[in-house]
DNA sequence: AAATTAATTGAAAATTATTCTCATTTAATA
DNA sequence: TATTAAATGAGAATAATTTTCAATTAATTT
């Protein structure tokens, strides 16, 4: 009987990377597990300090580099706030959208297409091809409802 | 007959500025004047390039400053591209999303919003209030799908 | 039409965000 | 264990954004 302290996320990670002929630092596997135990989305310093935390001096190149990476490998999601700032989700490589608390910036990901339905067709004016979209909800969570 | 060389966004823009008691400066109708006759979207550098052509020196602050500002007036949109960077968008207050060419960041606007649809309450977990979406569409125009 | 006034601008400095370079380290493989 | 290509760290370089404040300007009043 095998035991395997590895999360999901992780072992999902090391897939993907290993599928690419990447490899499977200590850095990303860090930048993986502070993105998955946290439920909100982070910005990069909050990830940067995350995984100084973990791991002690880490360049903030890197960081920025693993999440570049992992945004084009679907790992990770960029979310954009209103105030202009950025935070970065964990997206686990699926069709997931996510629904973001404009207070705490707490994030919920869901699997329903909000789009699902949608014709493209329709607004695909003057031989435009759509090949992608972005969604993002914006609201309050819970907690946030209840505080204000 | 009175004649009127106003195009509708600018006096669109002169009739919401005026509402909340700002000023239509040359600057900031400058900025809807660019955006309007462009038909992509347009990086800070590039609406500030424009409104200089215009005007002869113009501060790249009040550039900045007149974006926010008309984002949170609806005057403009925000779009996000893959590569990070950010361009703006006309959008004349209405309920319109984008679809942007990933090659050239041309932009086609449309008022069918692609989750008209959609029960948000399906996703609304632990008490989450969903107040506001932001949808964008990706894929490469007519123009670019013959160059390509 | 000139005076008034509060909003806005420009310019430059300050801050923050992001990218780059290259010598050193490390994960994967042989 | 040795090899090697990929990845990292540190800090410099660059780019993006914000701030400050004196000067200017749009809207309003006289």
């Amino acid at each position: 009987m095998m035991k395997d302290f590895e999360c999901t996320q992780e072992s999902y990670t090391k897939e993907v990377l290993r599928e690419k002929g990447l490899k499977s630092t200590t850095q990303r596997l860090a930048v993986v597990h502070i993105l998955h135990m946290s439920e909100k989305s982070l910005s990069i310093g909050e990830i940067h300090g995350g995984v100084k935390d973990m791991l002690g001096n880490t360049g903030l190149a890197t960081i920025y580099r693993t999440l570049e990476m992992f945004e084009d490998l679907g790992i990770v999601k960029r979310l954009h706030f209103p105030d202009g700032g950025h935070g970065y989700a964990f997206s686990q490589g699926e069709h997931v959208h996510h629904m973001v608390c404009v207070d705490c910036r707490g994030v919920f990901d869901f699997s329903e297409c909000p789009a699902e339905n949608f014709d493209y067709a329709s607004v695909e004016k003057q031989g435009f091809r759509v090949k992608d979209h972005f969604i993002q909800l914006f609201g309050q969570c819970g907690k946030c409802v209840e505080a204000a």
